[in-house]
DNA sequence: ACAGGGAGTCCCACATCGTGAGAACGCCAA
DNA sequence: TTGGCGTTCTCACGATGTGGGACTCCCTGT
């Protein structure tokens, strides 16, 4: 407390809770600038990063706030209580939008996010400047057998589950490139598998690609993937791979801060890992 | 700082910020159990009224909390912005979420939550212990001239919408209860209105019974639906009315708390709404 | 009308508590 | 090596938040 006479503090005249209203705005300056470091915004707010520090602990240990990376912060799992976020859904769709909505900008693409739902792919965010043009919606069900989404889910099933999956349904073909054969099928996603992307050229509709690339928790299992869709446009760009995995990555990387509950996903497994 | 002797602050050690540590305490806590008085839960963390009311107004003013009510308080529209739910829909989903669970439980049905989105309804939110029974699904969308959700936000439109509406589908009969007629629908829906409920009497599939009520934004526009089903089951029982109602208040005050961006809801009215 | 109680606000002397500079550590890159 | 960044710790100081209590509304029950 040796800065007594300047304090211009925004316009709050909340007086006798200065100190917790500046530990509030750094919070919610940190988690709303994800890229920028404590330093920067505590130096924003003139908090000296000593004190910056001691504060943040505090929002760590109660949960609110999550180190991602260094120098990277994001919402905690308390969040996801308080806003009541309580299934992996709407947990995965909120926490990935803002860095979906970013990288469809950047790559003027229409994102998706997906997860597996019943052997089908449930298209949980879809963010694009002009997503209109896609017939997609969000809580929208396709068949996974057919789309990059859909291609890096299955690719993640257990052999076991996978067998089932591919004998269960007949594969129709949307479009005269949708592979329908179970033995084609099973060799895409082992190609798929080894690459650590897929792509869908035009197998659900004519002149609509992606490319996609998989979300996965902590223990490396796949719990979702995202997309980048483009008519008339192929995605095989490398560049574009990259990209997505690298907001692959934070998305992965906000779930594991969160702490999410996976459990959900895990039946799709051998057993392996613990369930529910 | 008058308890020098006694501070068994639950497990931390965050030294030398046992204040914030007290004030996110008390706001979590708040937010928590929505049903506890300010003054309840500062008593179970030893913070003097006085003190608590001082710390509360700082959230409120961060736009952290809000009150909902006398001596209620819900999480403010600022959370939503940290954990990331920016678009409406899945704004109210996490919302309201909780209460429908809550009621689900109460009123032993299958509760759902839906907007209009393309003349068509849209179901957010889906809480209730036999769930599975029901064909619906969180994402889907429905007919809306033949549910109870979809009657009540039918209900709310402006003439020039309705009439529209009404002129341009074709109202199939999903079961012999099904009204398709634009006359006897458009009768329905002043029904409706004027009783401020609906039901669907086995409308939409057979032996499948439901009542709903409208969720209004401030200005009293409906603005979501939310209804309890039962299979076999009829839904005329006014006790069941008063609980949906309740929760949908419940719903309402959240949102309003919230600040929520109603603007995309607006261009069902005639411009008599400022518009975004 | 009255009492009772709970929500919410304000005041102010006191001393506890958070503050913040600075030193220090590990790491990485130039 | 130097410099920068992220992070943690210490410590003396005094500005800061604290909290008891009085007070005002607005209920609700009698």
């Amino acid at each position: 407390m040796r800065t007594p006479s300047e304090a211009p503090w925004s316009q709050d005249h909340t007086s006798g809770a200065a100190a917790l209203a500046k530990a509030l705005d750094l919070w919610l300056r940190l988690t709303a600038e994800p890229d920028r470091s404590l330093r920067e915004v505590a130096a924003d707010l003139r908090i000296p990063a000593s004190t910056a520090y001691r504060l943040i602990s505090v929002f760590e240990s109660r949960g609110l706030l999550a180190r991602i990376g260094s120098g990277k912060y994001a919402a905690g799992g308390a969040v996801a209580q308080v806003a009541g976020l309580t299934d992996f859904n709407s947990l995965v769709a909120a926490m990935s939008r803002p860095i979906l909505r970013k990288l469809a900008s950047q790559l003027a693409r229409t994102i998706h996010l997906g997860v597996l739902e019943e052997d089908m792919v449930t298209y949980l965010v879809k963010e694009g400047v002009h997503s209109e043009l896609l017939f997609t919606r969000e809580g929208m069900q396709l068949e996974a057998y057919c789309s990059g989404i859909g291609k890096i889910l299955l690719a993640d099933l257990h052999e076991q589950r996978l067998s089932q999956y591919l004998g269960s349904g007949e594969f129709v073909a949307l479009t005269k490139h949708t592979i329908t054969s179970p033995d084609q099928i099973r060799e895409e996603l082992e190609t798929v598998r080894a690459l650590g992307y897929a792509f869908d050229n035009a197998e659900v509709d004519e002149d609509l690609y992606c490319a996609a690339v998989p979300v996965r928790d902590g223990n490396g299992r796949v719990v979702a993937a995202i997309s980048a869709s483009g008519k008339n446009t192929r995605c095989d760009d490398l560049g574009l791979i990259e990209a997505l995995k690298q907001s692959a990555g934070e998305v992965s990387a906000r779930l594991l801060a969160l702490g999410a509950v996976f459990s959900r996903h895990i039946d799709d497994r051998n057993g392996s890992v613990a369930a529910e």
